[in-house]
DNA sequence: ATATAAAGTTAGAATAATCTAACAAATATT
DNA sequence: AATATTTGTTAGATTATTCTAACTTTATAT
């Protein structure tokens, strides 16, 4: 059994390595609020435990005994901020704080009725896949809003960025996952586009709003 | 704040004195399985505090302000029970250890959805009393079934032990909250009772059993 | 290619929560 | 009342997680 502290190394672990690809000490460090010594010795402490490669001056890995771990640990995140949005009425932007707590509870029951209640699903409600029961999650292949092109309709299937304060910017444009959107023009200046959507004719989304939208054909 | 640790003190602490009336430090270590030193130096912790009353060799009593915290965290346990079992299909034999854990989650939202969602429920699965947003916790009387008279006719309103195997025992019976139980007579010898309910002509019921089945007039 | 900066490590200390061993006080028993 | 038992405390050690300060290695930039 793993201490909550290892439990939050680990998914620090995972999402850096799925977001970023190589995981250093200093990122992760970083991500954890955590001073890099620290992390030196919960690396050694990990290494011990069969769930981290490590090599000093190399970049940390995950074992396969430590991808499957911090797999579990992210499905029980994402069924959580699957199950307050869905069953309890939570925005999507306010899921995550309670996730980052609930996601440590150990009892398999729990989050069987969770995912049983919600019928099963694959995603989170911010388009995230929820790792299966072996811990595996299976990425879609989806595009940045921000590299289609003019003329194109497309359907948001999920938001990379998940801060709350961008979470109720989309709110404040009702913009929400599985909506078709249809891209009007791009500015060359600054490739900020016009789209249309829903009740929304013509609603301009900078470009950094663009590359953290998701999207797949429509 | 408090620790997840300093909580359950002080939980151990609120629930041993509303059964009990007095608590001291041996009894305290035996409901927490922790070594009466450690328990000691707790005390002068929360004392430093101000959650707890300590003297040397004198029984340790809750401040006000230990009684409200107390009062929180089990209001958090019960509704977390409440909505395990309405909610997500839990038995009420099944609820107890994962509230344990919940109840440590810092998140009023989380409660307060719950509180609703229930529609701000008085009694937890087993009838206990849940405590109001300040922390207060008021008892009803009732009276255990083994005080009762042949005869009479009488809810079962709580159950007092709430050990797994106990309520496994009563749902075997299919004796559940709210039922009318009669009374058809009381043997002198062991004060077994032998009682009808439901379906159930004629069950008996041990002394053993029947002191822990709180009930009130129907 | 050398100097500078950034990243990583080692060593040693701090805090929270726990323990065991030994001692002290309060309570119960003869 | 004297003794034995139970309960409670003190002192000191242990483990997990964190820190700072000092040093080393690797990467970057002249």
């Amino acid at each position: 059994m793993n201490s909550l502290t290892e439990e939050n190394y680990l998914k620090a672990l995972f999402n850096i390595a799925s977001e970023a690809g190589e995981v250093n000490v200093n990122e992760l460090s970083k991500r954890l609020g955590i001073k890099m010594p620290t992390v030196t010795s919960m690396m050694k402490k990990l290494a011990e435990k069969k769930l981290v490669q490590y090599e000093s001056y190399k970049p940390l890995r995950l074992t396969e005994k430590g991808k499957k771990e911090a797999g579990l640990i992210i499905r029980k995140h994402r069924l959580t901020e699957m199950f307050l949005a869905e069953k309890m009425n939570f925005g999507w932007e306010d899921v995550h704080d309670v996730a980052e707590q609930i996601e440590h509870i150990q009892s398999p029951a729990f989050f069987d009725k969770m995912d049983e209640l919600l019928g099963y699903p694959k995603i989170d409600p911010h388009g995230s896949p929820i790792p299966d029961k072996n811990g595996k999650v299976t990425w879609k292949e989806y595009n940045k809003l921000s590299d289609c092109k003019m003329g194109e309709t497309v359907k948001l299937a999920a938001v990379i960025n998940t801060s709350s304060d961008f979470l109720k910017y989309l709110n404040s444009r009702e913009l929400r996952l599985g909506l078709k959107i249809k891209i009007k023009s791009i500015e060359a200046f600054d490739k900020s586009m016009i789209v249309a959507y829903g009740k929304h004719a013509a609603e301009v989304l900078s470009n950094i709003v663009c590359e953290r939208l998701m999207v797949e054909k429509a």
